[in-house]
DNA sequence: ATTATAATTGAAAATGATTATCAATATCTA
DNA sequence: TAGATATTGATAATCATTTTCAATTATAAT
């Protein structure tokens, strides 16, 4: 369990409580670095916690992306999908993803020139539009290997 | 109606007939630059075109996209937005999203800098995760000036 | 021009992801 | 420990998009 006590202090500083389903869900989303449906994350945690609400997966990954601890990705199949942030700073990456199927592949080749030019693009642009950006997508879409 | 006949002849290449919503879909694109949902489209047209079905015009939008005539943009607000691709070389653009209303702007400043890195990593991706790349997403999501 | 064929249309129903409701329960604070 | 209130999960509701299907229309062949 990762960062079970940062969790725990900013559900509190957000007067939320640490429950029974947000720390099943978080201690999954830590155990991989895949991206996940609310779905996925429902027939996972199935056999540890039958009884579990997909309602309830939902708003859990409502809040952690409001708390800013999960990256929300829309893959473009329908679902949402979903991944914790790591703490390392090192973990900044982008995605290729499958248009066919929805997986997510991070990729971290580049990212320090693509960070150097979105950094500069941002600070124009939000000027320029008079935006408050707060994140940006790079993504290359196409068929994995299973797809195409 | 600036591309009718090119439209008409990419319409008859792939067994597609050239029919009255067709036309009124593309002819209704042709005039905006903006991003269209399907009930904006489904709106704009009511006047003219009473009667015209909303399946109709997800159905044509969809074919659109296949034959890549139109850009098809998630919002992340659910629905997805359509753009007519212009055939001007010149046009590449990369986008600014509000996330709380939908609004998306096209903006060209350093898209030729964005253009040479995409370039670069596409061909790094497509060899390193065996994946058939058709397009990519440099986007910058935040809150427009209304919705901040 | 007429006809035959197959593509297209629109109304209605179905789907599938996500959200709203609400009574029961669990967490936290004092 | 007890009370205040945040959270849960079952259920129903939304909402965008798809599917179905019989009627209509565009195109190719006579
Ligand atoms: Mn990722
Ligand atoms: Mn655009
Ligand atoms: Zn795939
Ligand atoms: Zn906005």
């Amino acid at each position: 369990m990762p960062g079970r006590y940062q969790w725990q202090n900013r559900f509190r500083e957000n007067v939320c409580r640490w429950t029974v389903p947000r720390e099943v869900i978080l201690a999954l989303l830590s155990r991989t670095t895949e991206h996940l449906t609310a779905k996925d994350i429902y027939g996972s945690l199935y056999s540890m916690y039958p009884g579990i609400g997909l309602t309830t997966i939902y708003r859990t990954l409502e809040l952690l992306h409001r708390l800013g601890l999960v990256h929300k990705v829309a893959a473009g199949d329908g679902q949402s999908r979903y991944a914790l942030k790591r703490e390392d700073k090192g973990d900044h990456h982008h995605h290729l993803i499958c248009t066919k199927c929805g997986k997510i592949v991070d990729y971290r080749d580049f990212v320090q020139e693509e960070l150097e030019l979105v950094k500069k693009t941002e600070e124009a642009l939000a000027k320029k539009h008079n935006f408050a950006i707060t994140d940006h997508n790079i993504e290359f879409l196409g068929l994995c290997e299973k797809c195409r």
